[in-house]
DNA sequence: CTTCCATCCTCACTTACCTCA
DNA sequence: GGTGAGGTAAGTGAGGATGGA
């Protein structure tokens, strides 16, 4: 399921967002706009089972993975970035469970975990941006891993709950920062460095995206529940509008001939072929409508006929309101 | 090449335990 | 000390992807 929506038109103050969703059976491509001034128009998407990501996910995503994540594309989605992002994870899709080494980056992983006091001796060598860690290193990790967890295996089986300590979580925290997912070879790398078994980190990770989406929610509806009062709000206004140009017209017949703004618009690609004369008696209280249409240049004023009537041709092909444009 | 099956992974939903006010 | 609410670790089942037979 998508669902797209667009409000507003394309001034240069407006900020733009790209998205790109992506799964087995489609790809979805689209943009979200935003603009500062009157901060009405917006854009969003959304799409079943996807995760949040940012630009900057899919950045990493065309960046980093296109190798390994070739065959390898499910769950590892990529998303919208929706106009409002909670900043929370940037999303690096991992791959999962390939043939290829591990990649761990090295970052300062070992150096906040001996402060921690949680690096154990046992880690894998290897250069400071990136370790490589062999299958011998993740048997290993295994069963250190699972030797580690000795005693946790008892509290599991008595049925206690097991409360990860502070500097597990924040380091699991840190972790999930840089990618939200896990393969095989990572989770046992941190299952071995937190000496938490490897069911553990992945349930984790598991709770923690799941916090993440419903806190993302929160914050659409949030945003979503703004959006919809200050359209209410605009609606009204334009009702107001509306009648006022109404009681105008009624009172002075003469005028009801003339529409107060005439636009004809292309309905495929929805561009203003031509804007006719606006009504000079507009109250200067209530600003001219203008409002979604996309307005490419300075439109040209197009002589109607006196008693012109009202009639938008909204199913002329494209080609027509292009020629009409230019003619 | 297609189909079937086992395996793995993630997600959504739920339960159960822990902590705290 | 008892209690309810909220947070979170963990269980469960469904669905999708993948690889091998």
């Amino acid at each position: 399921m998508e669902l797209g929506l667009s409000l507003g038109d394309s001034s240069k103050d407006s900020k733009e967002f790209k998205f790109s969703t992506k799964n087995s059976n489609s790809e979805h491509h689209g943009t979200a706009m935003t603009n500062k001034q009157d901060g009405l128009v917006f854009c969003m998407a959304l799409g079943l089972n996807s995760t949040f990501g940012n630009q900057e996910s899919l950045e990493n995503y065309n960046q980093d993975d296109d190798q390994t994540l070739q065959g390898s594309d499910d769950h590892q989605e990529k998303s919208m970035g929706t106009p409002v992002q909670l900043d929370l994870l940037p999303l690096a899709p991992v791959p999962r469970h390939t043939g290829s080494p591990l990649r761990v980056s090295g970052r300062s992983e070992n150096s906040s975990l001996r402060q921690l006091g949680l690096l154990q001796p046992v880690v894998a060598s290897g250069s400071a941006e990136e370790e490589v860690l062999s299958a011998n290193d993740v048997m290993e990790a295994e069963r250190t891993s699972s030797r580690a967890s000795d005693e946790d295996e008892n509290s599991h089986k008595s049925g206690k709950k097991l409360r990860l300590s502070k500097e597990q979580s924040a380091y699991l925290e840190e972790n999930f920062k840089e990618h939200s997912t896990l393969n095989p070879k990572q989770k046992l790398a941190l299952a071995k460095q937190l000496n938490l078994r490897p069911r553990q980190v992945e349930v984790w990770f598991q709770n923690r995206r799941a916090r993440t989406k419903l806190k993302q929610t929160e914050v659409d509806c949030e945003y979503l529940k703004r959006i919809c009062d200050s359209l209410t709000e605009e609606n009204r206004r334009l009702h107001k509008e509306l009648q006022e140009l109404r009681a105008l017209n009624s009172s002075n017949p003469f005028c009801m001939q003339l529409p107060a703004t005439t636009l004809t618009m292309c309905p495929s690609c929805e561009r203003v072929a031509a804007a006719a004369t606006t009504l000079t008696t507009t109250p200067a209280t209530n600003p001219p409508i203008s409002k979604t249409s996309t307005i490419e240049s300075t439109p040209k004023v197009i002589p109607f006929p006196l008693f012109r009537p009202r009639f938008y041709p909204f199913f002329r092909s494209p080609s027509h309101y292009h020629q009409s444009a230019s003619s």
